[in-house]
DNA sequence: TGTGGGAAACTAGTATACCAGTTCTTGACA
DNA sequence: TGTCAAGAACTGGTATACTAGTTTCCCACA
C-alpha cells in the first residue's frame, strides 16, 4: 500500500506521482521485488493511468522499475552492480565538482553554505534527522549549483535511488555528527581555496556511506 | 518537416518516436528554437499523441525540449552552459572509466576493441563517415561496458545531444584520421595496462571535439 | 481423476476524448 | 478609426476506451 502525501501547489499529477513513487521506493513501502500495476497505483492515488504511467516510464529508464510489456511491472530488486554504478557516479561527480567550487564560489555562495551548515548544526542538536537530511541534500545540490552543473545533478537524482535505498537498509547508520563535521570542513576548504584538500575531504565524506552488502543481503534476502 | 525512418522490429512506438526526434534534432531538421506540437509530430509520424508525448517528456528532462504547458513546446535553443555541462560530464566519465578499463579488460574485451578499431580503419579508408561514427560510438560504449558502467553510459546519452548538435555545427570538422589514431593509441594503452597514459590519451581525444562557440554563434545567431 | 481448451481477468501499449489555459482573430460598438 | 470583448483555434494535461498479449482458472471431456 502506497504512503501518500499531498499534491503540492503548481505540481502536476505526473510529478506528484513521480515524487510519491520515489519516496515509497526509498522508504521501502514499495519494496524491491514488489509487483506494481499502473491501474492499481492510479487508483490508490486517485489519478488516471496516464500520469502514473509517465512516472513509471521515467523510473524504468534508470532501472528502478522494470516494465515487462503485457505482463507486469516490478520495483527492481537490489542489484549491486547498479548500486555500485550509482555510488561511483556520485563519487566522481562530487569530487570533480568540489574542485571547481573552490575556484568558482562567490562570497554570497559561501554565505549560503555557511547558513546551511549552521542549520545542520541546529537540526543535529535537535535530533531532527529528517530536516538534517534535507539540508544535507541541499548542501550538495548547492555545490553543483555553484559549479554551474545543476543539470548534471538533476540527471543523477533518479539513478541515485539505487544507492539511497540500500543506504537506508544499512545496519550501521551513519552518525549525523560526522556528516555535519564533514560539511563544515569541506566548507572551510572551499573558503580557503584548497581544492585538493576539499576533494580529499569529499572522498572521505562519501565513503562514510559505504554499506555492508553481505550483511544487508543476509538480513533481507528477498530484496535481491 | 520531420525526416522519418522505419520503425525497427520489436521497437515500440515510443522508442521509435524518441529515436526519430533525437536524430532530427542532432541533424538540425528540428533546429534549435523550432516550435513543435505533440499533435503535429504525431500526425507526421502516423502515431497518436501518447507515444509522441512520452518521447517529448523524456527529452524535456534533459532540457533538449522545453515544454510550456498550455502554450507551446520548443526544441531548446543552444545554451552554452548546457553544452559545457554535457562536455564536462563526458570528459570526467570517460577519463574515470578508461582507468578502470585498464584493470578490468579481459582478453576477449581487447579482442573486440581490436576488431572495432580495424573496422574503423576500414571505414576510414572507404571514407564511410557514417559507419565510422557508429563504430566510434560503439568503441566508447564498449569501454563503459568493460568497466561495468553501462547504465551510466545510457544515462548520459540524451544529455549528450547538447554537445552533439553543436559539434555538428562546428566549422572545422574533426579529422577522422586523428580519431581512429586516438582509438588505436588508447587501445594500446589498455593492452599494456597503462591507466595514466590511457587517461591522458582520452583527454586529448575528447579535446579534439572542442568547438569554436563564437564562430558558431556568429554564423547561426538564430539558434541561440 | 487427470487433462486440455477456452473464457475471463489481468497486463502494458496505443488511440481518442475531454479539460483547462493561452493566443489570436474578428466584429460590434464607441 | 480605435478599442474591447467574445469566441474560435490552438496548446499541453488528464481521463478513458480500446488493443493485443499473457496468465489463470475452471469446466467439459476423456
Amino acid at each position: 500500500m502506497l504512503r501518500l502525501s499531498e499534491c503540492l501547489p503548481r505540481e502536476n499529477s505526473r510529478d506528484y506521482a513521480l515524487r510519491t513513487f520515489k519516496e515509497n521506493i526509498i522508504n521501502m513501502d514499495l519494496p524491491p521485488g514488489c509487483i506494481i500495476s499502473e491501474s492499481d497505483l492510479a487508483a490508490q492515488m486517485g489519478l488516471s493511468r496516464t500520469p502514473v504511467r509517465e512516472a513509471l516510464i521515467e523510473l524504468s529508464k534508470v532501472k528502478i522499475v522494470e516494465i515487462t510489456p503485457q505482463k507486469f511491472s516490478m520495483v527492481a530488486r537490489i542489484n549491486y552492480d547498479l548500486v555500485e554504478e550509482s555510488r561511483f557516479l556520485r563519487e566522481i561527480l562530487e569530487c570533480s565538482v568540489i574542485e571547481l567550487v573552490c575556484d568558482m564560489a562567490a562570497p554570497q555562495d559561501i554565505e549560503q553554505l555557511e547558513e546551511n551548515v549552521q542549520l545542520q548544526n541546529l537540526y543535529l542538536a535537535r535530533n531532527a534527522s529528517d530536516q538534517l537530511m534535507v539540508m544535507d541534500n541541499n548542501f550538495h545540490a548547492k555545490l553543483f549549483d555553484i559549479a554551474h552543473k545543476s543539470q548534471i545533478y538533476a540527471l543523477t537524482q533518479n539513478f541515485s535511488i539505487h544507492f539511497d535505498r540500500v543506504r537506508r537498509l544499512a545496519l550501521e547508520s551513519v552518525k549525523d555528527l560526522k556528516i555535519v563535521e564533514d560539511h563544515a570542513k569541506i566548507l572551510e576548504a572551499i573558503r580557503t581555496n584548497q581544492p585538493k584538500q576539499a576533494k580529499e575531504l569529499m572522498q572521505i565524506h562519501l565513503s562514510r556511506y559505504k554499506v555492508d552488502a553481505v550483511a544487508i543481503r543476509a538480513k533481507y534476502p528477498e530484496y535481491f
